[in-house]
DNA sequence: CGAGAGGCAATTGCATGCACTTTTTGCCTT
DNA sequence: AAGGCAAAAAGTGCATGCAATTGCCTCTCG
């Protein structure tokens, strides 16, 4: 009976039910607002309702979904407010981060980081928007990486995946990918020369900057689409 | 049955769980490492070790316990070094409140915060630990809530809950009760005439210096019986 | 024709039971 | 006597079943 959950990856039931659900609303898979059946997810994944139960709990701790006492779990759905208030905290987390980075971070880093940023140069020639994003998401990773803080990164991390759905087609607006990387330049300047506070200065503009990129797909009314991929997942 | 567990509050099973748990391991009568046993939490409190799990598992979710896979929960033990990113993380996240406060808060916040602070001076006097013990929460709180960003002050909220065992006895320390009134007094005033960054600092140096405090308590290896403790409380 | 009450279907909430994993204890071997 | 192995005991993980709440539909009365 081990082989049965070969589909999905290793950990308890509960951990990859916290994952697939998870990962299937950062990725937008799931929009805010739709209805997360205890019974349809469970006969999806091919478990009983009460790891669905525990996963909908957890993730309802994480902030992913909202649960109504008797009534059911939804795609967390989040007010203009609070996805402003989001991104605000987003913009003073990274610029923290990048204070941080520019006082702590070891040779290594700052040499792995400004290699990477260099390297991600011939992308935005080449206008290859999926590409860049990855270097993105790995540039911040390494100002998070850098900071030299636990707490700190958890705190920005599991906001990061929070907003994951409403930033994600921030590179096909226009000139937004060089202004992306200007902007990264900024801040690896800032860092390497060792300027905490340019450096978070540097953050947290870049950040503002996506906010207002993103505000354009802010949403809070999402069609309830009925789509809800297979799963396959693996 | 609704007058079974008319000992806890309301909301479902799982919630009171969740908050009777949670209200124990943040208040210090569940110490850091000690094991939680589902069936004895369940006995305890006349449930099933279903809503029990389900609230172990949201708690983990919130970083309060720590899950082993098959091997039992137990209150989350954090080590030194996570500790300490705690705090730090503290400092930040109540400097940039402090700041925003500054930038932010309305005519009757302001008075209300100026009020509140001067009337606390007088337990100071007292030296009524227990009293401005409530008073300090009811300040840093409204720094939260001055900041008027939602995102931020739930960042603040759980991590404060999370340092919450650590930082118990601190008023205990000698002359701690006086220092903290000032330092206060140095956020208040600059909050009051506009200064973000002058806030911001005394913000976080407030919080350096409670976590000097309570880095006499800290621990990474305590042991698992009832011992050690100059925590008392509760 | 509209509004309210009652009942029914659907869904959530919790308890119980069984399977599997880990840990402990006791016996056997060296 | 000490170390290791095995079997049992304890405890976790998940499935299933039943109770209770919600939402909807219908039927009735104004």
């Amino acid at each position: 009976m081990s082989a049965k959950r070969g589909l999905i990856r290793s950990g308890t039931t509960v951990d990859q039910m916290v994952r697939a659900i998870g990962d299937r609303i950062v990725t937008g898979v799931l929009r805010p607002g739709e209805k997360l059946d205890e019974v349809s997810l469970a006969a999806r994944f091919e478990v009983s309702r009460t790891p669905v139960r525990e996963a909908l709990g957890q993730l309802s701790a994480m902030g992913l979904v909202e649960r109504r006492p008797n009534r059911g779990a939804i795609v967390a759905v989040v007010t203009q407010e609070h996805l402003t208030s989001m991104f605000e905290s987003m913009a003073e987390l990274e610029g923290i981060c990048a204070r941080l980075c520019a006082e702590r971070m070891t040779g290594s880093e700052r040499r792995a980081l400004e290699t990477e940023h260099q390297a991600s140069a011939r992308l935005v020639r080449l206008g290859a928007e999926e590409d860049y994003e990855y270097f993105n998401t790995e540039f911040h990773s390494r100002l998070y990486r850098g900071a030299h803080s636990t707490h700190i990164q958890e705190l920005t991390a599991t906001t990061r995946s929070r907003l994951a759905p409403f930033r994600r087609a921030q590179f096909r607006l226009a000139g937004r990918l060089a202004k992306s990387w200007q902007e990264h330049d900024a801040i690896v300047t800032a860092i390497l020369r060792g300027d905490g506070a340019a450096a978070g200065k540097a953050a947290r503009d870049h950040v503002s900057i996506v906010s207002e990129a993103s505000a354009v797909f802010a949403v809070g009314d999402q069609p309830k689409a009925a789509t809800m991929t297979p799963v396959t997942s693996g």
